[in-house]
DNA sequence: GGTGAAAATTTCGAAGG
DNA sequence: CCTTCGAAATTTTCACC
């Protein structure tokens, strides 16, 4: 058993070609192997293997498929801040799996500061806030709610900024 | 040219299963047609006409693979919340070319109430956070910006929750 | 709209430098 | 770690219901 001791490193080095492969892949996961070798000077096997590896190591989660929030009626974005009233850990646990469960939270995050929580929520109306708010404000107690409406989405990415070393 | 006002509706009507097709590419897009149209009781040809149409009408925007922040050096999420100084529409073309020209930015929106705009940013520790500050500042007036760094993750995704109807 | 099968591409893995 | 090559799988098109 002493061998399962021994871990894959939490952040293995990447390289350029691997820095270059996830820029690409990040903005079009579509392409063929092919494609994304030719854009980062590799044949297709070497680069397969990359992308292969990328995965098994985790540094790739997923592919998905963007959606238009407009175009399938979620027309408001919120964001929520949230002060709890109570910080054990067992109110955090509950709060957590509560608001993690919620479909309409797309981001969830614990935060430092004066602000203990931020969400940013998306929904089809006012009427279907206020379905969530209700819901957020059962789930457990909370010291303070700020709703912040979205009137205009200027940027949204799911690409990150890829570092260059 | 009288045609050329004629326009696709900006909401086409989703049946039942093309929003079952969203949720499941929302998920996972490397699913093949095959897999997909098992899942949502299509064969593979309607299923793959109903998903290029589905990107024909921009509902699905694109695919894309999603990183592990940690994994790629970027451990610091921000959300920051602007208040500008001025509300000229030239003044928000600047800033708004300003902050979407910026790669630490993921996500910016102009808000109803207090805070006139919010922003998600990724970095890869303080520094660099101090170096986008100091780009966002000097890049239009403003008349304050709070930075609220988080903690934990506790949820983060993509896939929008596909309205039943 | 849907079915089923053929044609065109792509993925994945073996053999080797 | 890369290259070439080929089998297997998948995507995409087509003729027909």
């Amino acid at each position: 058993m002493s061998d399962a001791a021994i871990q894959i490193p939490e952040n293995r080095r990447l390289d350029a070609i691997d820095r270059k492969i996830l820029t690409v892949l990040q903005e079009d996961a579509s392409l063929s192997v092919a494609e994304i070798g030719d854009r980062v000077g590799l044949s297709s096997t070497p680069c397969w293997k990359r992308i292969q590896r990328l995965e098994a190591d985790g540094v790739i989660l997923r592919r998905v498929a963007l959606v238009d929030q407009n175009k399938i009626g979620l027309g408001i974005s919120v964001f929520v801040s949230v002060e709890s009233a109570d910080h054990s850990e067992a109110w955090l646990r509950k709060f957590a799996d509560a608001v993690s469960a919620m479909p309409e939270v797309m981001e969830f995050y614990r935060m430092a500061g004066d602000v203990d929580y931020m969400l940013r929520v998306v929904v089809a109306d006012m009427q279907a806030y206020d379905v969530f708010y209700k819901k957020l404000i059962s789930a457990v107690p909370l010291k303070n709610v700020t709703s912040r409406f979205a009137m205009e989405k200027i940027k949204s990415v799911t690409a990150l900024p890829v570092p260059a070393a």
